[in-house]
DNA sequence: AGGCCGCGTTGACCTCGATCAAACGTCATG
DNA sequence: CATGACGTTTGATCGAGGTCAACGCGGCCT
């Protein structure tokens, strides 16, 4: 599905971006990506890795090239929240801003294309059209972010553990399934950081996925991964 | 604060943006500013109207001149949720989408600069400057939204109100204290837009406030003026 | 006047989800 | 093997905030 080309031996990772009409590279003429991507580095990171110069003098943007990673806020009584999720092929960082009270943590392994800020910056003025790539990315994750305000504030516990899996269903596995009602995932977070997710705890995330699994709106094998027979039973109980 | 200026008769009032170093005209060169006025009309909005066509076929957008805004979200039984509030002078509406499950509404009376659509995004294909701004406006109320689902998340009711009487404080009212630690201001919503926007009842939202108000950090005049004699001590209140 | 409606407050009660606590399975380690 | 760390599950109990209900207040109608 992804085709990785090169160019001076760097891999210019990112056209995977352009897979999925996303990302930086895809706006870009041959030419300019090759100059990106001879200033980016691939980057691995095991899970719980702290990316981005935690949360001050971000210095670095970065393209998710597979892995999952949140992005989270921290009380300072140590209440935490994460207020995203970037998958693949998303783009990691915060234009016109050196600093931020966000951190950028992995939640699974992650391998991500890395770039300095004063690059993609200078290739921004150079091209409108990634300007708009990256214009479009953020009025989406601001999209995203409003549909999690009215799952936060207004949908019980379990409703939110039914969006939660429906929304990890739509990221992952659109692959083997031909538009069935079915959907199969390893889930991507900790029982924490989905709880930190959904502003739950736990005990609680752990109790109402017990009770999906009690009701047969789902199964679990080895705790992460999880079947769904029929996505619109799952849907019923998301409450929009 | 704010001269309004006029070309050919037609009230340039979007020149108020440019205080603020926001919104849609600051970015344009005079004759590019006549040409989106005279496509622009100036709007008077009661509170409780619906703007912008109840959510379907945007094809409208604004700036806020005066007044506030709610951007809500509603579940099919009813449930709302505010996800966002709009102050003079930002700018209303999204790029790059014809419809969104998005209701704006006059939280306030309330007075626009409308654009057609089309005007507006044939100006900021003209002018990157007018782009950058728009999608500086974009980050910003990312960055918002993100300190929302903290709030939403994770907070007490009694942080929710503090939090949210603070960011009122630092939207309305920045005029007369010369930097003293006391504020006072209206409250642009009632206790049921409250009660929406911090995803509580109406209930918690008057109980709260009530506290607040005994505990003698706050007072209240008709129901809707609020004096903070010390706004680090309601921040104190705010969990942070 | 009286009545009504929208908005806000207050009280009594209950429920959902948090908290506290214990135990389990699966690893990697000595 | 035992040991411990970690993630998860399950149970018992508690409390913050929701629900239901009554009432107060001011404005606006006829």
């Amino acid at each position: 599905m992804r085709k990785d080309i090169h160019t001076d031996g760097i891999p210019v990772l990112c056209v995977s971006c352009e897979a999925r009409h996303r990302g930086v590279c895809g706006a870009l003429e041959p030419e300019q990506l090759v100059s990106l991507a001879k200033s980016s580095h691939k980057q691995q990171a095991q899970s719980g890795t702290e990316l981005l110069g935690d949360a001050e003098r971000i210095d670095t943007y970065a393209n998710v090239l597979s892995g999952v990673v949140k992005l989270t806020k921290t009380l300072s009584d140590g209440r935490q929240q994460i207020v995203g999720l970037q998958f693949a092929p998303d783009f990691l960082g915060r234009p016109f801003k050196t600093e931020s009270d966000l951190n950028a943590e992995a939640a699974t392994d992650v391998s991500l294309c890395a770039f300095p800020k004063a690059a993609v910056e200078r290739m921004m003025q150079a091209s409108p059209e990634l300007e708009r790539r990256l214009y479009r990315q953020a009025l989406d994750e601001l999209d995203e972010a409003r549909d999690w305000m009215v799952t936060l504030g207004r949908k019980t516990a379990a409703e939110k553990i039914a969006s939660f899996l429906l929304m990890i269903a739509r990221h992952i596995d659109p692959t083997d399934n031909p538009d069935g009602d079915a959907a199969a995932f390893d889930l991507p977070l900790t029982r924490a950081d989905i709880a930190d997710f959904l502003g739950l705890t736990i005990e609680t995330v752990s109790r109402q996925l017990t009770r999906l699994r009690a009701d047969k709106v789902i199964s679990i094998e080895n705790n992460r991964h999880i079947v769904v027979p029929s996505l619109s039973r799952l849907e019923a109980r998301a409450g929009n």
